[in-house]
DNA sequence: TATTAACACGAAACCGTTTTCGTTGTTAAT
DNA sequence: ATTAACAACGAAAACGGTTTCGTGTTAATA
């Protein structure tokens, strides 16, 4: 077992300066080319490769980023993280993932502990407990000891710092619209706890279009389930007693849940009813019928949060001075038709 | 914006030296109560954390380990992820992702680039590309190195290590003893190129369970699909031409696609033919009909690997002496018996 | 009173680099 | 012969900690 090789091991052996050595690995002309010869092919022999930590303890950069999300096993998240691990990866930044478990204190541990000189830099998106008790210091605090940080798709307003999302509210007012053009007059919507973010922006977009095109909003169109809903009863009973005749999803899964139900209960989808989900993922396509869904591309989303990351962390380096500025980018979601719906 | 606040910053304003701080700040009893107390008071008000970096530095140990799997956005890798970065989070360990995309070359250059002192240890599954060309030296280097590795899932006996698995053979073997026992005799195979390790070892449980109940291997049963298909062509003549009553599919993606092919040439589910596929993910539980399935445990390897790594990581800090010992933990498949298959 | 032990603290080495700033020994110019 | 310039290298500081090993005071002991 050959432990890696240090500048200080080649120094003795060689018989020069620590000094010496790592100039001449850098080609500096302060070193003859003798030497430089001698010290480089000593070095390749014993696949010399500087160590990391010790750069960046010197250079207080890590090329390391911080990705903290709610949950792995999740269409779009994962979609995102590749995202960003792409883009990552071609800057030559490693990516350091946590998972919150939608806990706040995971989130907030995970971040304080890495924010202790182990990254450049954050990319996140808020636990849905972060949301509910509407606490964001942890994230104040990391942005004032001058760390970057960019949050993706659960943003919040209270936290100043570039953001990228998409656009939720539009996203469902566009989806409602085309079953209303679809001649849809009783359109339900399935949707989360309303302290999720996006949800609430979805339920908005929802309730607009609704307006726009004088429907009345019949409350008990809406079914809101827990998060990680896995009993079915409450959406059964929805399905077998209310009159509907197209559903618009916050996400694939509920969407997919939703159609299986339907199916069951003799609905024929889309002559009798249609679905729109959100989260156009694996499930979307797969599901029979085809799911007719919004497609929030979470790798552009991942890419561009990279990105705007990357972008800080280096411009700390060269300008120190002038002023922060903070942008939100807004990725336009797109509605895929499938089976779900006719067209 | 405060910068935060390093040991050094701290002797200097209290009029101490460094090792005073250092040490009042671990409640070490060679400081007195006044002095301990002093330091810890300011340390506190400032929000006083040791840096990563330095500590990592000088105990050669980050707290990190490596994860290299082929792709993120795929359910079962992702489940390993999530079992992964669990433990590990409970032992005070953060995770480096990084996706090999399939690529022998990136699975090389992040091994490489991951190894200079950024981490303690490596979990991977090697990418179709690094078994396909067989060559795995990147992995024998790095082990040479003193640098633990855990493989999973797609592991090569080329390689010295610990690994964990689950018992593909038999998994296959008995999900074809029950289509036999349900009746079938033409049961097809819907796998990948043969070079997966994983996927060979399916193929081979297939045939054997076919040889031990006495059915006749036929080639036109063996449909090999592209690792990620997109097109449905290839399948499409199959099933339109191939006369069958059951399937084994290697992966869910491919059951399900397949299931929706087999329905829409009329073919009833289970009645006319039925399904059973591996990776026991929500695509199984949410198709139409829902799908019979291996079950990989993904997050319990995921688990088993991490607890494999660290394990080994803390014993090199105690003991250098005794001799390495490599183990490969087997977790057994279980099948999750749905709709697709009758019972 | 001289010796010793306990106490409270600081100096310095160390982890593995980079980089600035000398310090030599030659060589060319004066 | 003297000096300036240059080439080639080394010493040391710095990054931010931990830890070993002094060292000076004071109090207890012989």
């Amino acid at each position: 077992m050959k432990k890696k090789i240090t500048l200080k091991q080649i120094a003795r052996e060689l018989e020069v300066s620590i000094s010496t050595v790592s100039k001449a690995l850098k080609n500096s002309r302060e070193i003859s080319k003798d030497t430089t010869e001698k010290i480089q092919a000593f070095a390749k022999l014993y696949h010399y490769k500087p160590n990391n930590i010790a750069l960046s303890l010197k250079s207080r950069r890590t090329k390391n980023i911080g990705v903290i999300i709610p949950d792995i096993v999740h269409h779009f998240f994962t979609t995102v993280f590749r995202g960003i691990e792409q883009f990552a990866d071609t800057k030559g930044y490693n990516v350091i993932a946590c998972v919150s478990d939608e806990s706040f204190e995971k989130e907030v541990i995970n971040m304080e502990l890495l924010a202790n000189g182990s990254i450049d830099g954050f990319i996140m998106a808020l636990s849905a407990e972060t949301q509910l008790k509407n606490d964001f210091h942890h994230l104040k605090e990391t942005i004032d000891q001058g760390m970057p940080l960019v949050l993706f798709d659960r943003v919040t307003d209270e936290v100043i710092c570039d953001k990228v999302v998409i656009n939720d509210f539009e996203a469902a007012y566009m989806a409602v619209k085309k079953l209303i053009d679809d001649g849809r007059k009783r359109i339900a919507l399935v949707t989360t706890e309303s302290y999720l973010n996006v949800s609430e922006k979805r339920a908005q977009g929802y309730y607009q279009a609704l307006k726009d095109h004088n429907l009345e909003l019949d409350k008990s169109l809406i079914l809101r389930l827990p998060y990680q809903f896995e009993d079915e009863i409450m959406s059964e009973t929805f399905f077998a007693t209310t009159n509907l005749d197209a559903v618009l999803c916050v996400n694939e899964i509920f969407a997919v849940r939703s159609m299986r139900i339907a199916q069951r209960n003799g609905l024929r989808i889309p002559e009798d009813v249609a679905f729109i989900g959100f989260t156009d993922g694996i499930l979307s396509k797969l599901a029979t019928p085809a799911l007719t869904s919004v497609a929030q591309h979470g790798e552009r989303m991942g890419e561009i949060a990279a990105r705007m990351l990357i972008e800080k962390i280096e411009r700390d380096d060269e300008k120190e001075l002038e002023e922060e500025t903070f942008r939100t980018e807004v990725i336009e979601a797109t509605l895929i038709e499938r089976e779900s719906t006719i067209n």
